[in-house]
DNA sequence: CGAAGTGATGTGACTCAGAAACATCACCCT
DNA sequence: AGGGTGATGTTTCTGAGTCACATCACTTCG
C-alpha cells in the first residue's frame, strides 16, 4: 500500500528519536522531525496524535497481544499463569534490533518529565487491558488488578535489565524471572521487615 | 501574607473547575480561568506548572501526608500495615466539604484523556512515595512497590466511593475496608478462576 | 490509453499553551 | 515619607496542534 517514499511512519519514528538524543527532547521540534524525515509539521500529525506519542509508537499494540494471549492460556490457568503466559508471549515479539532503540527510549523518558507522564499512561492502559482480559477469564476484579499491575512491572523490569549493556539473558528469561520475584514480594506483604524479623526471638 | 485579593491560588481552582464543569475541559482556555478569579493568563501560570496541573491542585501534599504516617508507624508494623496507617491518615485529611469538589473532578477526568494521562502520573508518583517510605523501613524494594500500589489503589477505590452521591461510610472507613478486600484479592493470585474451581472435583 | 477517483502529502493560516523580559502596584518596615 | 519586597499585569514570542484547501502519485475503469 506504500505510495509516495514508503515507511513514512517508520522515518518519523527514527528521526524523532535520533533527533530528541542527540539534542534534547523539548529541544527538538515537531517540524525538525518531519523535516528530518522528508516530510512536514501536518503530515507528522496525520500520524501521531502529538510530539510525545511518536517516541511510543507501536506500544498500543502491546495491549492487543496480552491479551490475546492472556485469552488463549488454557482454562485451568490460575491469574498469574494466564499474565506468565501473556507476558511470554508479548516478550518474544521483542527482536535483539530493538535493544539499541529500547535504549534511547528508555534514556530520553528518565530524563523528561513529560514522557514519563506518557509511560505512565501507557502502563495504566496496558494494565487495563490486562485486567479486562482476565476478568473475561471470570477473574474477580480486585484479583484481576493485581495480576495485571504484577505482569505489567515484571514486563518493565524485565525490559529495563534487556536492555542493559551487559545482558545476556533472552528478554523471555527476564519476563519469567521478573514475575517470580513480583510472585514471591506479593507473599511478603503481611511479613514485618527483615530488620525487624532478625530482631524477633527465634 | 495575603495582598491583593487573597487566595489567588484557590480563586483559580474554583474558576477551572466551574468553567470545565460548564463548557468542558478542552473548551476552557487558561485565559478564562485567569479572567474568572480576577487575575491574568500569566499569573495563573505563576500558580501553575501548566493547564491541567490546576485540576491537581494539592494532590503533590498527599504524598508528604502518605510517606510521614508511614514513617510513623510502629516499626513491628508489617508493609501493609504500614501502607493502612498512611492511607488512613491521609483519608483523616478529607473534609465532607471535599466530596462535591472531588465528584466534579472525578468527572472530568473520566471525560479527557489529557486529565486521565495526568491522574496515572500522579497515581505513579504518589506510590513511588509510598515505596520510598516503605524502603526506608528496610521493606525489600519488590514487596514495598507492591504494598505502596496496593495502598493507592485502595484509597482511590475507596475515594471514588466516598463521593458516590449515597454514600454512608466514612473515607476512612472505605480506605480500610478497600485495603482489605485488595489484600484477599492478592491472595487469589494463585487460586484459578471460580467458575474453574467449581467445576474441580471437591 | 486517458480520465476519473482515491489516499497520502503539502500549504497557509489560525488558536492556544507556555516562557520570558520588563513594568507596576500594594503592602510592610523603618 | 521612602525604599524594599513580593505578587501581579503587559507585551511579545515560540511551538504544539487544528483545519480548510490544494496537490500529487498511483489505481482503476472506460
Amino acid at each position: 500500500m506504500a505510495r509516495w517514499e514508503p515507511n513514512a511512519r517508520a522515518r518519523l519514528v527514527r528521526a524523532a528519536l535520533e533527533l530528541c538524543t542527540a539534542q534534547g527532547y523539548p529541544a527538538t521540534t515537531v517540524a525538525q522531525i518531519a523535516d528530518r524525515a522528508g516530510l512536514t509539521k501536518t503530515t507528522f500529525f496525520r500520524h501521531f496524535p502529538d510530539k510525545r506519542e511518536v517516541l511510543f509508537a507501536g506500544q498500543d499494540e502491546h495491549s492487543r497481544i496480552l491479551a490475546e494471549a492472556i485469552a488463549a492460556a488454557p482454562v485451568e490457568a490460575t491469574p498469574i499463569e494466564a499474565v506468565a503466559a501473556g507476558i511470554s508471549t508479548l516478550a518474544t515479539t521483542f527482536t535483539p534490533e530493538r535493544r539499541e532503540f529500547g535504549r534511547m527510549l528508555i534514556a530520553l523518558i528518565d530524563a523528561n518529565d513529560d514522557l514519563k507522564e506518557r509511560a505512565a499512561y501507557k502502563h495504566a492502559r496496558l494494565a487495563e487491558a490486562t485486567t479486562e482480559a482476565l476478568k473475561a477469564r471470570e477473574v474477580p476484579t480486585g484479583t484481576a488488578g493485581l495480576a495485571a499491575e504484577l505482569g505489567v512491572r515484571a514486563f518493565h523490569e524485565a525490559f529495563a535489565r534487556w536492555i542493559e549493556p551487559g545482558a545476556e539473558r533472552s528478554l523471555l528469561a527476564l519476563t519469567q524471572a521478573g514475575l517470580d520475584r513480583l510472585r514471591t514480594a506479593a507473599a511478603q506483604l503481611d511479613t514485618p521487615a527483615p530488620a525487624e524479623r532478625a530482631s524477633l526471638p527465634l
